[in-house]
DNA sequence: GTACTCGTCTAGAGCGCTCTAGTAGAGCGC
DNA sequence: GCGCTCTACTAGAGCGCTCTAGACGAGTAC
């Protein structure tokens, strides 16, 4: 910077204005500044920029390597971040390494604030960064912590998609969990909620999963199995996620089941998958540009004041009905 | 951290000294320092740090959000750059975010060198890129440029998947294309070698696509809309990666044309998608954590002594057979 | 005793920027 | 000619660390 100052000869300063693009220079010098800069090779220093200024204008992202939905979300970041000026980091968790790991790694770049896409991390860690930073966790709801968080109303999503299969006749309704992922409990709880109104109490069934193809794979295997045995299958199920829906889808296709026609699936997010299935896949959708947008405008407003206590917002989630799912074998026999 | 030093009753030198772990205090004031810190809440500023360094230790990674075979090598990324001492920032390129949108944030954020996943950018710009900073390309070659570039020996993997087919008494073998993507163009040569070394050049048909879904679906459209107008379907495909082959099997499947009986599909990558299809997907294996690995040392090596040139590695593929391919209809009829 | 070394610790420069306060000079009204 | 404002520019402190050079005392060798 002091060499390109020098050469152009002017000050550091007037460089560093021009860098910025700030108004304080004239038309004239900063061509001339920035065609000896070029020149040069000069590309200002991010780190110094960042400690001089205080600010780094950065938000972190903390997400899952494999989760589909969590690059629909990332899509959405993107933009919105870049619209209010601020810039993006990503850390993903994997097997082998933690969120906290991923999450302490976008601190240590001066993240100015982490979003949290579906973490599963103990609350209190939760809140203790959130008192740290400023935090959004996206899908999971963290009760007592100090975060922001969005989500969608999973109890309407469910409820749609429920009414929907109990319209088209459907009883035995089968619900694989998502375990401990993000907006399981409120799904399930739903689920249950929705059978009982229905009187379908002594049909109520839960399936211990997770937010996987590999559950859906696994209770699929459960329910061919039973079958096998005698019990017949249910006549539809509410998956917990569209990865675990497709999982089961897969199971039941390779068993020849035929799915709307012997079963129906309805999923949950729709994300990209869904509309890559043999059948399209009548799921519950979550817009996640508009997830991420909140996302993104919670951080940067409470970047910008402080004083903002954490919020929540609710996002209605809409179902969409495709092909995996038909009216009950029972009532069309 | 003056005021860790004032409180403990240090200086600030040894403060530092202690924060990085580096020998000259002693076992106590150790101790008390850290204590001290703790009651503070003090962490070290990262940007701060890096200035006074010099270095960042940081290595970035470009992905394309939506690539299963990108979040694959990023699993192998992570635990590598953590044994050699290296931190790592991702940045995704999506459909409002180029690749050198993407790049110039890693950049900016000082990482000293980046991991290029399948980069789709302008050689011109690789090649700035790669004198600039050092740079890998994993999987895209780039011939004339000056970056490392680590990837799988295409035309073997060819070459094993069409022996495999060719044995099953497979002769009507089509290739639907990868279009742009990386290493495209290397198993499109491989497809046509292998076509014609063993005759059936007649036979040779290459549809266009891409890397994606949708780009299978398209062409297992095209190729059941020529059936129905009495041409007879191929009896295998091979595809451009998992995805495209996974896309081929989903309309496949739709139409209700049974792989492999009635025709085979190979992928190419065997991402962890190709677990998850109905049948398992026959696909040629890129070592996705060896490759990983590969790109991270690359980039180490070439840091710490820059008078490296760029190299080149090439690991070998391996056709895993799953249940996606079969006896040719024509041998078994 | 002197001359070493060794372990522990400190002073202070410097990393490459930003930003505040301020200067110099031009233009303008009266 | 005076004070005023406005534009174009500069000096220099400071962001929070790291790192070099060196201080200081205790131990060791002769």
């Amino acid at each position: 910077m002091a060499d390109v100052a020098a050469k152009a000869g002017v000050s550091r300063a007037l460089v560093s204005i021009i860098f910025r693009g700030q108004p304080g220079a004239s038309q004239e010098t900063r061509e001339r500044v920035l065609r000896v800069a070029d020149e040069i090779g000069y590309r200002p220093d991010g780190a110094a920029r960042l400690l001089a200024r205080g600010r780094s204008r950065t938000l972190g992202v903390m997400f899952t390597v494999h989760q589909t939905f969590h690059t629909d979300l990332i899509e959405g970041i993107y933009p919105e971040a870049e619209r209010l000026g601020y810039d993006v980091l990503l850390s993903g968790a994997t097997k082998g390494r933690s969120e906290s790991q991923a999450v302490e790694a976008l601190l240590s770049h001066r993240c100015e604030a982490v979003i949290l896409l579906g973490p599963d991390s103990e609350p209190a860690y939760l809140d203790e960064l959130g008192r740290r930073t400023v935090a959004v966790s996206v899908s999971r709801r963290v009760p007592q912590a100090h975060v922001d968080f969005v989500h969608s109303a999973e109890g309407k999503g469910v409820r749609q998609a429920m009414e929907h299969l109990l319209e088209l006749g459907h009883r035995r309704i089968v619900h694989i969990d998502g375990g401990r992922g993000p907006g399981s409990s409120e799904r399930r709880r739903a689920y249950r909620a929705a059978m009982r109104r229905h009187g379908l109490e002594s049909e109520l069934r839960v399936i211990p999963g997770d937010h996987t193809e590999e559950s859906g794979i696994e209770a699929g295997r459960l329910l061919l199995a039973e079958r096998d045995q005698g019990h017949p299958l249910p006549t539809a199920v509410l998956a917990g996620n569209d990865r675990c829906a497709w999982g089961l889808l897969m199971a039941l296709t390779r068993a020849g089941v035929d799915v709307p026609r012997d079963m129906s699936v309805v999923g949950y997010d729709d994300s990209h998958l869904a509309h890559l299935m043999p059948i399209g896949l009548t799921t519950v959708r979550q817009d996640a540009i508009l997830m991420a947008e909140h996302a993104v405008r919670f951080a940067v407003e409470r970047l910008e004041n402080d004083a903002l206590e954490p919020r929540e917002a609710v996002l209605d989630p809409k179902l969409v009905v495709r092909g995996s799912s038909g009216p009950a074998p029972e009532a069309s026999a």
